[in-house]
DNA sequence: CGCGTCGTGGTTTTT
DNA sequence: CCACGACGCG
């Protein structure tokens, strides 16, 4: 067989990636190196050349979308779907053997799975059952811990407060939180995790079958991987199994999250005869940007490194340009959209790029007074919507009588007549008996232990979740369609007024058609194996909207410019970047500042956010901003100062004047032909008195922009304007 | 039960 | 500044 095009389209390091019979490889890979293809043409020269089994092959990433993307390139490679072979997240493939080994994994069989809303539901609730105060410790501080912990590998019963009150206090709500899970068989996503681990831990001889069976391991985006991951990875490799890691340390930035980027260099210290490989040549970037990437990132210590190189252009510098404020920021971003496009290129190629989503806000303004359509990624995804976890819970509580917390969130969800009080006398009751709050409710309704009125409202539920039940052997989009219709949801959110109402009856509607195309996708992790079997639909179902929380809303719709946080354009890229916010405070964030570890996150952040850049990159700052309501003059951030001068320009507003970045940064040339200069007092006849704070322009064109006392910022032509100084 | 007011707090996000 | 959650009223 002819399989020299397996490496045709390589260069070296990709082919010695590729190729490499070394047990253990590390491949260090750039960003824009051809990480993914590195790692589908490994497997496919395992499979076509070596003969190696798809079915002894394990590749593990960490979303839903590397992992199908991953399937598909194999796929389209082998031209045949591969059988047997697991390629999936680090979630997707623990689910897959709890699922598969519940009981060794001491679960019972119809286990449910919870997301980070509904675990912070339940430590909601169980802090008000025990009496905790809310407002002096918030929820969320304990669910961050206990998730914490659990990333580490730690469960209550491993922790000692010694005399910390609060660590007492946080150990006391995990432990009661692990109650609760344990009794009404609700697995969080670091469950998942952890209980893969203990399963492998507690049952050599399964973990023995499955090192036996998976011969080839392969990890993408190894600086993500948290400690339990790692452990976990290390138990199937074992003592003698291909393990092939690719990662970049330079690209960690989920530390925050529990993500150990010192896992490489554990890796080198517990695989010692590991291969290390670099691929260090670029396929996406100029020259200039990638040695801005490279000159920022060297002020990081403790680096495997690196340093991209490309065998394409230099490219044009990166343009850097200090505006007067947050909202002549956004007017400079807009402008140079306005550009990109009259030079004939598609929106949907910009991308502006910032640190927190607040900083949105400013630029969407801006771009909807331009008539420019854009987009924002991230925010709320499909399976996290109130209406669809709302229609997902009467599927909990019609799979599962004993699932409470789906019984909580539906039971006068759309609103009939059944309000706290009757709730909370089902909460008693069932805590008082120890039993589900349905079971109590049976009991309630059956002794008419309630007034008249509830008590119809509550007999009205019971009958709906149990005729709702009685559809359980119907295709699944039938029961999904029963359950909106039937439960008054649908109307209920048709009701709604406004856009809000409409997108939610779309939301049910899509949820319905997503229930059809589960049914046809039977090449779902979960059908594909004979272990499930046994599951109904409607729980296979339900996993499935847990761990695949909807990226969807990553195709793009139409040409629309792209905006979304640095965080979220890992992985992307984009011919035209634009990056703000460039300030001390604010990029690095102040949070980061005094700390060397989460200053060099930051850092690490920002060179993400430049090397998603194909041909053309900006990075702004603002010398004035207005955040949380408070004025800020913030310093220009460090990063500008560490990107080296003779690859970046500061650019000044509608002139064609550039020079190189000064060193220690002055303030622009603040007077002009103009007779205005920054920092002064006008008068104008309508606005009143105001503070000039920028003006770009000369002649009959100058525009001043002016901080008036009364109405605000607004620019104004000097020559209709009649400003006067005062 | 739904709507209004007051008060507070406010990186980053996947599974 | 503004969004969201906790309360109180009709």
């Amino acid at each position: 067989m002819d399989i020299s095009h397996i490496l045709d389209q390589l260069n070296e390091p990709q082919r010695q990636a590729v190729t490499s019979e070394s047990n253990s490889v590390l491949v260090i890979a750039g960003a824009g190196s051809g990480k993914t293809r590195v790692l589908v043409h490994r497997i496919v020269w395992a499979v076509q050349m070596l003969g190696i089994s798809p079915y002894s092959i394990l590749a593990v990433t960490f979303t839903n979308k590397a992992a199908g993307e991953m399937r598909s390139r194999i796929e389209e490679k082998l031209s045949i779907p591969v059988k047997g072979m697991w390629v999936g997240t680090f979630h997707g493939i623990a689910h897959r053997l709890l699922r598969a080994h519940y009981q060794q994994a001491g679960l019972p069989r119809t286990f449910q799975l919870i997301d980070s809303d509904d675990q912070l539901r339940i430590v909601k609730r169980l802090m008000r059952d025990n009496q905790i105060d809310e407002s002096r410790w918030p929820a969320k501080t304990f669910q961050w811990y206990i998730n914490g912990k659990k990333d580490e590998g730690l469960r209550s019963k491993n922790l000692e407060a010694y005399n910390d009150k609060n660590e007492q206090q946080n150990i006391r709500v995990y432990a009661l939180y692990e109650a609760v899970c344990e009794q009404n068989s609700l697995l969080d996503f670091a469950e998942l995790l952890l209980r893969a681990h203990e399963l492998f831990l507690q049952n050599p001889d399964l973990l023995r079958i499955y090192q036996h069976r998976f011969r080839h391991i392969l990890v993408d985006e190894f600086q993500d991987t948290n400690s339990i991951q790692y452990a976990w990875l290390r138990l199937l490799v074992g003592e003698r199994n291909q393990f092939f890691v690719v990662g970049d340390d330079d690209q960690s930035i989920y530390g925050w999250r529990g993500a150990k980027v010192e896992n490489i260099q554990r890796l080198q210290v517990e695989y010692p005869g590991i291969e290390l490989i670099r691929l260090e040549q670029n396929y996406r970037s100029t020259g200039n940007i990638l040695r801005a990437a490279n000159g920022l990132i060297e002020n990081n210590a403790d680096r495997l490194g690196k340093n991209l190189w490309t065998a394409g252009e230099e490219g044009d510098p990166i343009k850097f340009y200090r505006a007067y404020n947050e909202r002549d920021e956004a007017r400079f971003v807009v402008e140079r959209i306005g550009a990109w496009v009259a030079e004939g290129n598609l929106r949907q190629d910009f991308a502006v790029l910032y640190r927190s989503n607040a900083q949105s806000r400013v630029l969407e303004e801006a771009l909807l007074m331009e008539n420019i359509p854009y987009r924002i990624y991230g925010g709320m995804r499909f399976f996290d919507r109130a209406e669809i976890k709302d229609a997902l819970a009467y599927l909990r509580l019609m799979s599962n009588n004993f699932d409470d917390y789906a019984f909580e969130r539906i039971v006068n969800t759309p609103p009939r007549g059944i309000g706290d009080k009757t709730v909370s006398v089902i909460r008693a009751n069932a805590l008082q008996e120890n039993i589900s709050y349905w079971s109590a409710m049976e009991i309630i309704i059956e002794a008419q232990a309630i007034p008249s009125r509830a008590l119809k409202a509550l007999s009205a539920f019971q009958q709906l979740v149990s005729s709702l039940t009685e559809l359980v052997e119907q295709p699944l989009h039938e029961i999904l369609e029963n359950t909106i219709t039937q439960s008054g949801l649908l109307e209920y959110f048709q009701k709604e007024k406004g856009e809000k109402g409409k997108s939610r009856v779309e939301n049910l509607q899509e949820l319905v058609s997503a229930a059809k195309q589960f049914e046809e996708l039977d090449e779902t992790d979960l059908a594909e194996d004979p272990e499930f079997e046994d599951l109904d639909t409607l729980s296979v179902f339900l996993a499935y909207c847990a761990l695949e929380s909807g990226d969807s809303q990553n195709d793009p719709h139409g040409d629309n410019v792209q905006l979304m946080t640095l965080h979220s354009a890992k992985g992307l890229e984009f011919p035209s970047v634009a990056i703000v916010g460039m300030e001390e405070g604010l990029f690095p964030g102040h949070q980061s500042i005094n700390e060397p570890g989460r200053l060099a996150e930051e850092r690490r952040l920002c060179y993400v956010g430049m090397t998603r850049a194909e041909q053309q990159l900006f990075i702004t700052c603002a010398e004035h901003r207005r955040l949380y309501g408070r004025e800020s003059y913030p310093q220009v951030s460090r990063f500008i100062r560490e990107i080296p001068n003779d690859v970046m320009v500061e650019v000044r507003p509608s002139s064609a004047i550039t020079q190189p970045v000064s060193v220690t940064p002055a303030r622009p040339d603040t007077s002009s032909s103009t007779g205005f200069n920054v920092g002064q007092m006008v008068k104008h006849d309508k606005f009143g008195e105001g503070i000039l704070v920028a003006h770009e322009g000369s002649g009959h064109h100058a525009r001043v922009q002016v901080n008036f006392n009364q109405v605000g910022t607004k620019w104004l032509v000097l020559s209709y304007a009649n400003l006067t100084i005062i």
